[in-house]
DNA sequence: CTGAAAGCGCTTACAG
DNA sequence: CTGAAAGCGCTTACAG
């Protein structure tokens, strides 16, 4: 391993003054600078990053969090993997690395964090059972952090509009003639608030159109997965046929209901129409195609890299910032009298 | 932060016996071990990485290689993303991290992974136009290595047998009375095999049958996605209309081939048979249900663990193993006379 | 069983 | 414009 004292010694001038030239800062002659560049070329240098963080306390690491437990998509799902691969685009540009945060060892995300030293953080996706207490540290400490699912106290989120979509999901429906429609919710838990703010919306389209949303058509599916939700329709189908529509509050959920309707003869969309939300890749090829909402992943990642950014030159966020969901209308709702 | 000279004055002792006792090491009285680890949980002590890499030079950090170039599926790859999804995992409850290897700004693979000194690699899939080169200065220099897609000489690789993948799918089509079969390659080039691979046990199903392979019926998709399957099929299909079944090399260009085939009124599986490759979450879902194969992917995953730990021991790996992909019977193919 | 010394590779004031 | 000194937090021989 070459360091900078090699270079120090090949060229006659000293440590700090490599240093410098390496970090083009502080001043010399053009000479002397391009001289320890050339060398430093030469021999193959390479900066050793832990040395650097070590003295600088800047480890130019974000660290993410993502434990997609309970979605059983793990980097697969729609809307999250999108939201990495871009994130880390942004961040690799701006010559930052990505590290995962993990919970192993009875370490925290927090003390995980500090043990990599790394500069900032992006929390995707915590674990299933990660108690919201996990991320105060971060805010307390000041740590730069940007969140895009989950809604924390004092840290900038970016998300998606759910209301609007809950509610562009029943109005669509009742201006195709449905009244009787079922609403097939994620779990709600007090890490995600996605399903309820998408119920919130969809309720209000109904007051908005003079309608009532019949409670006995709620039900709420213990995952955000396909069986969750075959498990969930099933229940809501034993208890009541009286529906025409269903919102399903992610396509995987949606999937479930089309298994279950599948095999049960129910015909899909005739007997029963149906709209998702994620745009999940299987959606364009599924019979019917799934008519859905699509994030706006790219502009959710891009602006959650800018907030992080921001903070890592002390420019204040603001606490939360909405993009609205694409509605995408395919073959999965018909039109009733 | 605490380090471990508070320790030492909190207890009274030097730092050597703080550090010893951390890390469970060296000799000294239960007494005064204990009352070392109990005040560094009391001040809420957490060792410094870099520190501890700068003087071991060991980082406990593994770099991952996942470009996802031409893929157009990002982290949402039906095989990558549950290899990286897993082999995370069995790093991570070994102690170790992960972190992104990237080429920008002129920096090599090798020259990221001795900035960050990793311990070791795992190459899932590089850059579309990373020159293979790239990779064998892990080799010269011994780096613990392992690769799931690209076979590197040097390197030990983990890897779907793809060859008797292309057999099965002829000799199933065969079978059920298919005998102009065409093929849909995936792209070949110097970094992936497995088109190839395919091809070859494709091809030696046709002659164990006594048929022989129609090279009109062959043609190649410039990338691996949905789109290149259209386009080529499209190819194909404007050629010849001389075949009743198809295999795709991958599901992403099975479903070109059923996108093409809906716009075109070509029935599946009536008019054209087909078979994928991968068992993209999507073939459950589509219409018909796609015919594939799967990737023990959770296998292949484990497997390099254990291969890369191994190195990491200087325990010595094989060059090749392989796990045979799953054959996953759906409705895409028909019986015929 | 315990500690003094030196070093890992780099950067930051500060002095000249 | 350039360098001597000190320090970041930890570990490794080595000595006692």
């Amino acid at each position: 391993m070459v360091t900078i004292y090699d270079i120090a010694k090949a060229t006659g001038v000293s440590a700090p003054t490599v240093s410098k030239a390496l970090n083009g800062i502080g001043t010399m002659t053009e000479a002397t600078r391009n001289k320890i560049l050339e060398t430093a070329k030469q021999l193959g240098y390479e900066p050793n990053m832990s040395a650097r963080t070590l003295t600088t306390k800047k480890s130019h690491l974000i660290g993410v969090v993502y434990d997609d437990t309970g979605m059983s998509r793990g980097f697969g799902h729609p809307l999250f993997s999108v939201l990495l691969n871009r994130f880390r685009e942004q961040i690799e540009q701006a010559g930052y690395d990505i590290i995962f945060l993990s919970r192993h060892f009875g370490m925290s995300y927090f003390a995980h964090s500090k043990f990599r030293s790394i500069d900032g953080l992006i929390i995707i996706t915590p674990d299933n059972d990660c108690p919201y207490e996990e991320f105060l540290p971060f805010v307390d400490h000041k740590v730069p952090c940007v969140s895009t699912n989950t809604i924390i106290k004092g840290i900038c989120t970016v998300i998606t509009e759910n209301e609007s979509g809950g509610y562009k999901a029943a109005e669509y429906f009742i201006k195709k003639g449905h009244t009787k429609i079922a609403f097939l919710s994620g779990p709600r838990n007090n890490i995600s608030f996605a399903a309820e703010e998408r119920l919130k919306g969809f309720k209000k389209a109904f007051s908005d159109y003079g309608l009532s949303f019949d409670e006995n058509l709620f039900e709420e599916c213990d995952f955000w997965h396909v069986n969750a939700g075959y498990e969930a329709f099933k229940r809501l189908y034993s208890r009541t046929k009286d529906f025409t529509a269903i919102f399903a509050c992610s396509d995987l959920m949606a999937y479930g209901v089309m298994q279950f309707a599948e095999e049960n003869g129910i015909s899909l969309p005739d007997d029963l129409s149906i709209i998702g939300f994620d745009d999940d890749s299987i959606s364009e090829f599924s019979k019917p195609h799934l008519t859905t909402f699509r994030h706006d992943a790219v502009k959710i990642a891009d602006m959650a890299a800018e907030m992080l950014f921001q903070q890592l030159t002390d420019i204040p966020v603001p606490e939360i910032i909405r993009f609205p969901a694409e509605f995408i209308e395919r073959d999965s709702v018909k039109l009733i009298k």
